[in-house]
DNA sequence: CTGAAAGCGCTAACAC
DNA sequence: GTGTTAGCGCTTTCAG
């Protein structure tokens, strides 16, 4: 690899002109020399050495990037989001996926900061790590999060009691009082915010909560299988189900064909996050939309103000979930 | 950020009996200075510099990685398995989303090596750039492929002539005759074994293939939706699908139902990759296995092999299709 | 056993 | 305009 060294002795010139030059900064030097300069680094094929920069600046344009899950589709389009807007804005994002273990997440600020990240986007997971969130604060590290209570950064509320009020209200206004609610772990924002939306709806419409018809796992798949399994071996009286995610929702879906069901015939259910597949399922899916391959972009975006900035002060941006309409919930019969 | 040379003065040693310590080499260092430096660390929670490290060591553990489209599930996986095989041996990951543009792609590779990266995956792309491969051998990175004809390197071959031939020959085999097929884009090694295999399948079978049943777009939901619609009102003669992943099985079921059409009763069809979703599907999708997670873990672990052996010398491993009989397709009667 | 010193590639004063 | 130099934090000979 070419150094800006050779390029200085080939060119018969400092290297400080050279950096000079590569940097763009041309006031300082003949335009014959920047010309020569220039030629010379073509020729062979220089290419700037980061860690050396940015050991000397200390700064790095990486961007660290922290999902509980990058196998489920809403943080897969958020790091797609993100991936892209850094990449526009000359940033690299080194990804980690936590796997929702508060240890993973430890090591991974960690090994962030050992390489200087600029800035870090940690989303939400079920049960998280304060330390490392201590430690960003300490070092007064740009951050934006996703749904997590953090006293610095900006943090991205998807506003979840509200969307799930959204749900729960919608079931009700299309007649059901029965509605059994499937969500993910405690331990953070986001999925309190969809219970508690639950919840409230159910308060606010003056409908008795049935603890059996409230289950709670994970945010994925397997959950909306298991427990929608259970409620209907146990024969739980209920004629609709607000699922905490789509991903829950599709498993939910299973378990009733499996039984026999159909919907929305039998059973009405509305799912969470308007994953592009919610509309290509069979029903398709009424849910609740969040466009997380926008707020991965956006994410970015504040991130990117808060580097420029300096100011690292809690800022909180509030998500407006969207009710999307299709075809899972009936109207039942007054 | 503290540093070694804090960390010597507190200690009351050299900044290279500290570098040593900390870097677990007991050998030339009393037990007592030992123990008093990493005391001292500990206090000052002192954090190893790895621009700094790598500068002077002239590697990293950064692997960068490179993929067509982070949200498409059959990737999210590979990424997934990628990260974690990646962490748990102490490697980071840069992640790099083409978009399948190739001048993304020359991009990031640049910006991969200037990072230092210590070696690089890349997964296909529809139409990829052979320039930086060229610059890769040139430099000697470490470089695990995937579905691309590369003469360095470990490349997997997906085995996709295979696949495909399976999942046609299963097909015929149920007694379908007029089959279509609705594949991705050109340019690299994969797609084109997908539609090879099919083709190849028909032409062993003596079943002449009909351009009109042939349809070749993107690997997306909507290519899949849109292609067999066109198919649908074209009234095309055909009983079965040969879908060249599920996502574009997914969008061909919606195109199917849509058009009032059962499956498998009315229309076969068989997917390509058998994503998780694909068995949560309805109706479940027959499909071609390939065990994404695990085949993110093993190019790390042939990366690896690499980086230690020094050993970047052309190797192929193949990746053996495996079908998987669901419910998406219905035996013909003679 | 321990320390001094060179140097990785680069930037940023500061001289000339 | 251009060159010299110090130094970012670390590893690694090489003396002592």
């Amino acid at each position: 690899m070419a150094t800006i060294k050779d390029i200085s002795q080939l060119a018969n010139v400092s290297i400080a002109s050279v950096s000079q030059v590569l940097n763009g900064n041309y006031n300082n030097v003949s335009n014959d020399t920047k010309e020569r300069i220039l030629k010379v680094a073509k020729d062979l094929k220089y290419r700037p050495n980061r860690l050396a920069r940015g050991l000397v600046k200390n700064e790095t344009s990486i961007i660290g990037l922290i999902v509980p899950d990058i196998s489920n589709m809403y943080y897969a389009e958020i790091v797609k989001g993100v991936e892209e807007e850094a990449g526009k804005n000359a940033y690299q994002v080194i990804l980690c996926n936590t796997s929702e273990d508060h240890r993973i997440e430890r090591k991974q600020v960690n090994m962030l900061l050992e390489y200087n990240a600029t800035g870090l986007i940690i989303c939400g997971s079920e049960g998280y790590d304060l330390h490392s969130i201590e430690l960003l604060q300490m070092h007064n590290i740009p951050l934006v999060t996703l749904d997590r209570k953090v006293d610095f950064g900006v943090t991205f509320d998807s506003n979840s009691l509200q969307g799930s009020l959204l749900s729960a209200a919608y079931l009700i206004e299309m007649g059901h009082t029965k509605i059994g609610f499937i969500g993910g772990g405690l331990g953070n924002t986001s999925p309190c915010g969809r219970r508690m939306g639950f919840l409230q709806a159910l308060e606010k419409f003056d409908i008795p909560q049935r603890n059996s018809l409230y289950k709670i796992g994970h945010y994925n798949i397997k959950t909306g299988y298991q427990c929608t399994k259970q409620l209907l071996e146990d024969k739980e009286d209920f004629t609709a189900l607000s699922c905490a995610n789509d991903l829950i929702a599709f498993g939910a879906i299973k378990a009733i064909h499996e039984h026999g069901l159909r919907i929305p015939a039998d059973l009405s259910l509305v799912g969470y996050d308007d994953i592009f597949l919610a509309s290509f399922f069979e029903p398709e899916l009424t849910t609740i939309r969040q466009d997380s391959y926008t707020l991965g972009k956006d994410m970015v975006t504040e991130l990117i103000q808060i580097i420029s900035d300096g100011d690292n002060k809690k800022k909180t941006r509030y998500i407006e979930p969207e009710l999307i309409v299709r075809k899972s919930v009936r109207r039942l019969k007054a």
